[in-house]
DNA sequence: CCAATTTAAATTGTTAACAATTAACGATTT
DNA sequence: AAATCGTTAATTGTTAACAATTTAAATTGG
């Protein structure tokens, strides 16, 4: 996927919020400045921003003076509701922008699910979350929805803890491919019903 | 309100939160590290690391290479889907963990609740609004509910940007009064609608 | 006089050194 | 042997200088 940093840390985000999502970073585990720092060949500045933004977006845990970890998946109960609440977010903003997305938006959408057919092509797991969540992100910023993308964000980072949608990459192609359509289409009840379903 | 500053990115950080609620910071005002490095006296270390925090915590937007002004409340249809949500978070909280909270935690909420009279008392609105936050936070984390606090508290961050409970500090005061003492009894279904109704 | 290009100033991005804090280890005492 | 204290190593917090980018102003050409 063409992930365009235009910044060291972006890079440095990107990628440790990858090997997290794949799960080559357990939780719990501490993660410390100065060994990225020399893994990525750059200085601490960058890997320390990085930290603090993954922070808040929810992947890691950050402590005064201690540094930061993996954070933990929430609890069952917790993420039923953050489910609901990212469902709440993205049915809303196509109830009332659907219209704005079919004028003007959805080129990054189609794109979005092109990269996301090739990551399932390739069965690269964090490439998947990746434009999955990319192709999400299209339709909610398409209905005007960019108030709401950082609790978006925070909402998925939580649900990609846990993301485990290893059944069959091709069914992820296939839904995000009917949801386009509804969606391309003017069909929006059917648009938020398929949506609904696909955010599990 | 007693505001332990371990470090000086969190002094800064809480001293530009402040003045963004409070108003002092006009939204789409660009904000710029070296003058506010002078203004603090500090380096513009902590000045970035405190807009990258307030950036994902949604008080501050970043762009690349170009810095970060102050972020423009959401439109009202999108207020309203914010307050349901955290409304639905501190609901949910409450209706899983309330005896939790009876059974320890209630300490930090009747202390919450103590500042938030004096803050009231000092019609101090930037005040009031930290202390009003800082008392649903203690009922949020004795709950048990410290893996949803990262987007309750972007939530809240949004509906800080149109704070306008100015009517009267003294009946906010009241309203949190009555919650705790439905908090205190165990009346479930009560506490539920008074924190439902504050929340607004 | 207007537009495009170049130049200069302001600002952000990055680095490396230094300071402060924390955690681990061992010595000392009981 | 267990507990406490002090020392040392590792780690984070902060700073100031340097590099890269962006913004604006000035200059040039039409």
């Amino acid at each position: 996927m063409a992930q365009l940093t235009r910044t060291i840390r972006e890079q440095v985000t990107n990628q440790i919020r990858d090997e997290v999502v794949a799960g080559k970073l357990p939780a719990g585990q501490p993660l410390r400045e100065g060994h990225l720092a020399e893994r990525f060949g750059v200085s601490r500045g960058p890997i320390r921003d990085a930290f603090l933004q993954l922070s808040q977006e929810g992947f890691l845990a950050y402590q005064a003076n201690r540094g930061v970890t993996v954070r933990k998946p929430p609890e069952q109960g917790h993420r039923e509701l953050i489910v609901s609440l990212r469902q709440q977010i993205e049915c809303f903003v196509i109830e009332r922008g659907l219209e704005h997305l079919r004028e003007d938006g959805l080129a990054p959408v189609k794109a979005a699910l092109d990269e996301l057919q090739t990551a399932c092509a390739s069965s690269d797991l964090a490439a998947v979350a990746r434009c999955d969540m990319a192709f999400h992100e299209a339709v909610l910023l398409g209905c005007g929805g960019d108030d709401l993308l950082p609790v978006w964000k925070w909402l998925c980072s939580q649900m990609l803890l846990t993301y485990s949608r290893l059944e069959s990459y091709q069914q992820v192609y296939e839904e995000h491919l009917e949801i386009l359509s509804a969606l391309e289409s003017g069909r929006k009840e059917a648009a938020i019903a398929v949506i609904k379903a696909n955010i599990c």
